[in-house]
Order: structure tokens, then sequence, then C-alpha cells
DNA sequence: CACAAGGAATAGC
DNA sequence: GCTATTCCTTGTG
């Protein structure tokens, strides 16, 4: 099995020798694809639940604090209750099966997911949490937001704010709460008047930046609505163990030959405490779950059978212990936190007016991001290819029968009975979810493809793998390694020209990479398929290109092919790209040429991979930059700051 | 410690 | 010869 994953996007070939089948895994879910072509388009035949601009997004706005409000402060490792008061401003019922999700900041006990019932149009609902005060006097702030039953984020994202302090007056609101509770006896009831003189009226407030304060130290305390992902250290050193966006890719965990795996079910229990309906996740509940999925030879066009939306808390909280992600894996941008959707390119998401736009430290951004992916445990590979032979003998029948087969295995979380609704509008929303499937599919692969494209630019490379070089294989690899994070590969595929690479089976990879030759060679079966369908793509047709910049694009491109660049056009062509490097590189004051290194190690590497230098760092790379001083390309600015040079001509 | 500045030798084209 | 790399020293914050 290769399991290969791309900035959003995720591929499983269970027989990669054969070429023929292939699933993909886009938002925590994922298909099956029989292709009888080598064909990419098939192999990336995914459900997708993103906020498809066909798909009616529902509406929720946050109304006000009912407990808890602004200016009030609690006592150090105390129990409360956090109320908030929302409503449905669309104009449509919400969906059954939705909830409020913790998504990120402090997280205030082990309560991470509330459900909520669905609301009408115009409705409001009280939602509560129970949490637990830090132990700490301080600031904190969390953040929660509304969630789909089929992981589809919405409305504000709303804020616990919280004030710990000695001798905080708690006791007096949750008294109010708790006379409350007595007389309502229902867990969300119907909001019809402003009964609380303790709410704040403000909505969607600002909190304090000075103030606030992360117990970890981390910079989460300082999220506010115009950041709105955590930037790359905030995902890699979550001190709130919010890591739901974290994936294992090492090989070793996935040994095993799956048909179809997914990753987005969890094992959690429901239960009523005082009229709050509350979701607790033991850490050691978490599982996974096989999918019996199938879809017609060639085509992509249908919904994956057996997929019930399922709640998904995603694990973050629920692991506690996983504060920091190792070497081999990846981390996303928490698609929580990003706004809601108002631009149809997906590529826009998450980085609205951000300097340094999120994403991983290696990772340009990723354009769709990976709503659950829950950790494949070693030890739940047996489990979870348990039934993968059933699979694949029953074809496409199975994988609803498989949840009913195994519901310890994989609870559905259905508190109060809202979780699926009727059938009828499960089928309607299949049906709508059918339409935009291929819209989908479309998108993905524009966004695969542009990253092909992206690579060769910066590494000045062909895109069919079939023309390159050896050093063109070098920086290929050393691109890879460094771009998904891979264990060092060093030079074992020294010597090899693209025709050697395309002809080397999995196998071979393996054993010249035994880390990291499954993905190596996934990734390489991409860029085959990508080249391929290049040379098959009928010129005009823009099915495959994703949004604005097509395959052929000519964007700005200061290297000729076969020409070395140099330095001063390689950073100009990253300070072109924000989206995919802002985080390593930004104009201060592009009309003065003025640019700003901002990770100067990020920066020397890909500098290094260019030109295939691996042993290239910042140092050697100033150097070089400033033997720009005195042939006038490059100079300091006049207030001259670290890291900050500025062009002579700027363009 | 990271960065800045620049000298000197060397590599690669 | 030119450009960039590599290694080095010295200095700054």
């Amino acid at each position: 099995m290769i399991l290969l994953c791309w900035p959003g996007l995720w591929v499983v070939q269970p027989s990669p020798s054969a070429g023929t089948s292939w699933s993909a895994v886009v938002s925590g879910h994922s298909v099956l694809v029989e292709s009888k072509e080598r064909n990419l388009q098939a192999a990336i035949g995914a459900y997708y639940d993103f906020e498809s601009p066909n798909i009616n997004v529902p509406s929720m706005s946050f109304v006000e604090d009912v407990t808890i409000g602004e200016g009030e402060s609690i006592p150090p490792d105390t129990q409360f209750t956090k109320t908030w008061r929302i409503q449905n401003t669309g104009t449509e019922a919400w969906p059954p099966g939705v909830c409020l999700k913790y998504v990120g900041g402090d997280q205030f006990g082990h309560v991470n997911m509330v459900m909520v019932r669905s609301l009408e149009p115009q409705e409001m609902a009280d939602v509560s949490v129970q949490m637990c005060s830090p132990s700490t006097a301080g600031m904190y702030q969390g953040q929660w937001r509304m969630c789909t039953a089929t992981g589809l984020y919405y409305g504000d994202v709303i804020w616990v704010i919280l004030s710990v302090e000695v001798g905080g007056l708690l006791g007096v609101t949750q008294q109010l709460s708790s006379f409350e509770t007595e007389f309502n006896t229902q867990p969300h009831r119907k909001v019809e008047g402003n009964f609380n003189p303790f709410a704040s009226p403000q909505k969607n407030r600002q909190p304090d930046e000075n103030n606030l304060k992360d117990p970890g130290g981390s910079e989460l305390g300082t999220i506010s609505k115009n950041t709105w992902g955590p930037a790359p250290d905030q995902i890699e050193q979550d001190q709130n163990g919010l890591s739901q966006n974290s994936v294992n890719l090492s090989p070793s965990s996935h040994s095993n030959n799956l048909s179809v795996v997914t990753y987005s079910k969890v094992g959690a229990l429901g239960e009523q405490e005082n009229g709050v309906s509350t979701v607790l996740i033991p850490s050691d509940s978490l599982k996974t779950q096989t999918h019996k999925t199938g879809l017609s030879p060639g085509g992509a066009t249908g919904l994956i059978p057996g997929l019930e939306p399922v709640l998904s808390t995603g694990m973050g909280s629920a692991s506690p212990g996983l504060t920091t992600l190792p070497s081999g894996r990846l981390a996303w941008p928490d698609p929580a936190l990003l706004p809601p959707p108002r631009d149809p390119d997906p590529r826009s998401w998450g980085c609205p007016e951000s300097p340094s736009p999120p994403g991983t430290p290696e990772q340009p951004l990723p354009a769709f991001c990976l709503h659950y992916f829950d950790m494949l445990y070693p030890e739940d590979v047996a489990w979870a290819t348990k039934g993968v032979g059933e699979a694949s003998a029953s074809g496409t029948q199975g994988g609803r029968e498989e949840a009913r087969k195994e519901p310890e295995q994989c609870p559905i979380i259905d508190s109060q009975g809202l979780g699926l609704g009727p059938e009828g509008d499960l089928q309607a929303t299949l049906h709508l979810e059918e339409h935009s499937l291929e819209q989908v599919q479309s998108m993905v692969l524009g966004e695969v493809l542009k990253d092909i494209e992206t690579a060769c630019k910066l590494l000045n490379i062909a895109a069919d793998p079939m023309d390159w070089s050896p050093g063109n294989v070098q920086k290929w690899i050393l691109w890879t390694e460094h771009q998904y994070r891979l264990p060092q590969i060093g030079r074992s595929f020294q010597e090899l020209s693209g025709k050697d690479l395309c002809a080397m089976s999995e196998e071979q990879f393996c054993q010249r990479s035994p880390a990291c030759g499954d993905i190596l060679h996934a990734h390489l079966d991409i860029w085959k398929s990508a080249a391929w369908m290049k040379e098959k793509a009928v010129p005009g047709d823009v099915r495959y290109c994703g949004g604005d910049s097509s395959w052929a694009d000519s964007e700005v491109d200061s290297s000729c092919a076969g020409q070395p660049i140099h330095l001063w056009q390689f950073l100009k062509e990253l300070l072109l790209k924000p989206h995919n490097y802002g985080r390593f590189i930004r104009w201060l004051n592009k009309d003065k040429g003025i640019f700003k290194i901002e990770d100067s190690a990020q920066v020397a590497r890909l500098w290094g991979i260019r030109k295939n230098r691996p042993a290239m760092n910042y140092d050697k790379l100033s150097r070089s930059i400033r033997q720009y001083y005195k042939k006038g390309i490059i100079r300091k600015p006049d207030i001259s700051q670290r890291l900050v040079y500025q062009f002579v001509h700027p363009v």
C-alpha cells in the first residue's frame, strides 16, 4: 500500500504495481476508485464535503454569553457551566446532528463537543458546556464552532474568555445557572427572552490580545479574527492537544494492504449532565474504521456507499499527551478556524489578510484542509484491516452493514435522537453532494497540478519525470523530502535518471529508502499521472485547471529552462508566491523592493534544493546576498533590520 | 545564539 | 571571468 499525502488530499493505492486501483481520501472521507486507465482524475475520485457553492451552508450567529459573561472572574480549578446563546440566522433549519465543537485555544476541561438540536430559522437556543477553570490565575480564551454531522464548520467562531482569579464571582452566576437548570430540563431550551442579567450583549467580542495568556506559553492566546489559522509553530506545538489535524505518515504504521482506509470515526459517549448534553471522549476510545466502498470503474461519480454522517470529534482534546508532533507527522491548519466560506476558490481560504498565511512549517497553504484525521494507530491496523477482504469481495454493499456490525467500535453519536435524520433528507443530501463531486474532483485535481507546476518552477525541472536528469531527480527527492517532512533520504537515489526512477517498483524504492520509499514512490506516481494527463489534456479545456492558474500558466518565472538561476531571481520567485512561501519570505514594501526573510532556515533550504546544495544554510545564502551589495542588486534598507533586504531596482 | 559584514579561497560554468 | 559557495573572523543585540 502507498499512503500519499498531498496538501489536503490523501491517496491510497493498494496495488501500486498494477496501478489500476486507487482510493482517495479527502476531508477525512474516502472512496475507492477502480481505474482501468492510469488516470489521476480517477485516482482522485473523492467525496469532498467542503463548502461547495452548490451546498447550502447553515448559518449561525452568536447572540450573547449567558453565563460567564464579560468581566466575570472565576476561581482557579473550579467547575463551571459555560453557556452561549446562539441563533440560526439562516433561512433553513439546521440539518440534524449538528454540534458545537472546541476548535482552538484553551479547552477548559475534557468536553470538546456538545450536541445541538436542529434549530429552525431565526430560532435561538442556549448551548452549555461543562468546563473547569485553569489552576493558575490569568486570562484565558478558547474557541468553539458549530459543525455539521459531515464535518462542515459553519457560523461564527464563539469564544470563551476566562479571567481566572482567586475570589472570582463564579458562585453568583453559577447559582443562577443552577437555579435556571432546575426549571429547564431540556438541555437546549428555546429561549424566549433576555432573562439573564449577567449576559454580555457584545457579539463576537475580540479578546484583548495583550491580556490573554495561554498557560502553555503558545501563541494561541493571540488568535484573533484576523488570524484565522494557527501559525505553523502553533500547530506543531499545540499546547492544547488539538491534534486532530495530525496524521502519522510513518509507513510502518500502514504496512498492510488496505483497500480503503478512513480515519474519521471515534468512540464517544454521550451523556446528560445537569441538563447539559456533553460528549466525553476517553482518549483510549479512539478507533479507526474501515469502510467498504466502491465506485463504478473509471468514474468517481457517487458518494461513498456506506458513508454515514457520523459525528466525529476529531481526536485532539482526547489526547492531551499529544502536545507536539513528532517528526514524520504532517500538521494542517485547522479548518474550524478558517472564516466562513465566501470565496468559492478554496485556495483563498485561511489566509484572508494575514501576511503570514497559516500552514505547516513545511507546507504551502493547503488548499483543501482535512477536517478530521484521527490517528491510525498501529494497533488498530489489524482491526482496521479486518473486513477489508470482505470489502473487496462484497463490493459496494458492505459499508453500511460494516458500520452496523461493529457499533461498539464505532459508536455513532446520536445524542437526543438527533443523529441521522429522515432517510429522505439524507438522500437529498447525497444527491446534492453527488452533483458537487465532479466539480470538487476538478478542483482537487487542479490543486495537485498547480502544486506540481509550482515545484517545477521552483526546482527548474520538467513536469514529466521521464525527462529528469540525475540532478533533477536529486532535486525532486530533496524537494519532496522537504515538502512532506520525510526522513532524510540522503543519496540513495544518486545517479538515477528520471527514466530509471520511473522504471523502479515500490519495492525497489523501499530497498533504497526503507523509511519512506513507498511514500516517495507514491509521489512519483502522482507526477507521472499528472504528466500523462498534461499530455492528454486538450488545450482550452479548463477542467483540469485550478481556478486562476492553469497548467501552462506562464506566471512570472524569472528562470529560463536550463539556465542557472541567480539567487536574487529565486528570492523574487518566492516573493511572488506569497500563498506558498509567505511564511518564509514576504514583502515589507513591494514598491520599494523591501522584503523580509521570515524563516531564514527554510529559505536557505529551498535555495539549497533549487541549487542542489543540500548543505546550504542561511550563513551561506546571506553571504551570497551580500555579494550583491557591491553589484547594486540588493542592499540593506536605509533603516537596517535583521533579515530585511531591499532590491536596488524593484520591479 | 542568530544575524550581519566582509575577506579569502575555491568550485562550477 | 563571473557567480556562487564555503569557511572564516569580527562585531552586534
